[in-house]
DNA sequence: AAGAACTCCTGTTGGC
DNA sequence: TGCCAACAGGAGTTCT
């Protein structure tokens, strides 16, 4: 479900309930996720105190008082929600339209100390969590091949230029393979793309110049994707009613986007008269306008 | 060995 | 209305 922009939105949400915060107990409903759930899972977390909650790529992850990271992947449709002490309840990860997660798909609950509740629930169950030892976590076979933070200053035309030389594959499908850029996902890959004005089909390899260097267009590309990021990422991630009814100020990135999801609509470029198309490109759908984007 | 296809899982949507 | 194929924000594994 989420990307970097949905991933940090939910980190800063929860955040404020988690750090600082221990594991009264966890209620784990059932063996796996996407993969099996470690061993011992439940019983490891309870007494544990969450140091820091940080994100890499789309992962999250809650430092712990021994040692060790629980890791978090939210897959499609992961979500948590809040049941605050006080009775509120806050929704993080909850986007576009859907409604309130069923029950049957709460899959792991974390009760905490001070009587909060966190629930994790993932419909499709492509999300993951595991228990990593900090030390471990580089090295580990999740982590060791992440590419580069969009957001991070290593990001640069520069750094960009020389690792799409050479490449066949087209520009979208290199955007979203997370061991070059890490974090970027299918929907902002095409935003950054129809900002930069490239066409998604165009191949990788010919945004640098035969010695590597950056182009123009490698210098608008990274421009747009650390744009649309942070843009997307101020925005509160995309649309979650109950969630900016409870945080105040939210806003909803999908009012925002330009191509994804707008198919046969017209651009909305100035000056352009093109139509939105969709093609599948990799098995994921791509949104372009093919005369603005070249 | 790079790049694309397949796979996991459940739910929703649109066409006939 | 029912049925069924296509599709959904991801990514590891298996093919060619």
């Amino acid at each position: 479900m989420p990307e970097l922009p949905e991933v940090e939105t939910v980190r800063q949400g929860l955040a404020p309930v988690l750090v600082g915060n221990r594991f009264r107990s966890v209620e784990q409903r059932r063996g796996d996720l996407r993969f099996p759930l470690p061993k011992h899972f439940a019983e490891r977390l309870r007494g544990r105190k969450v140091d820091a909650l940080d994100r890499r790529a789309k992962y999250l992850l809650a430092h712990l008082d021994d040692g060790e990271v629980l890791v978090m992947h939210l897959g499609m449709t992961g979500r948590f929600s809040i049941d605050q002490a006080n009775g509120a309840s806050l929704e993080f990860g909850e986007f576009e339209y859907e409604q309130r997660p069923a029950p049957k798909h709460e899959h792991i609950v974390f009760h905490l100390a001070d009587g909060t509740v966190v629930r994790y629930s993932d419909t499709r169950r492509f999300g993951l969590m595991d228990l990593i030892t900090r030390d471990a976590l580089p090295k580990h076979p999740l982590f060791r091949g992440l590419g580069v933070e969009p957001l991070s200053q290593e990001f640069t035309p520069k750094w960009l230029a020389p690792k799409l030389k050479g490449k066949a594959t087209p520009i979208k499908a290199a955007l979203i393979d997370q061991r070059l850029i890490a974090g970027l996902g299918n929907i902002y890959a095409c935003e950054a793309l129809f900002r930069a004005g490239i066409s998604p089909l165009r191949l990788a390899g010919s945004l640098t110049t035969k010695a590597g260097k950056p182009t123009k267009a490698i210098e608008a590309l990274v421009k747009a994707i650390k744009a649309v990021l942070e843009y997307a990422i101020k925005a509160g991630g995309s649309s979650l009613r109950d969630y900016a009814r409870a945080d105040g100020g939210l806003g909803c990135f999908q009012h925002s986007f330009k191509v994804y999801g707008r198919e046969g609509k017209p651009c909305r470029k100035k000056g352009c008269r093109g139509a939105v198309r969709r093609i599948v490109q990799s098995g994921r759908s791509t949104f372009y306008c093919p005369s603005c984007q070249r």
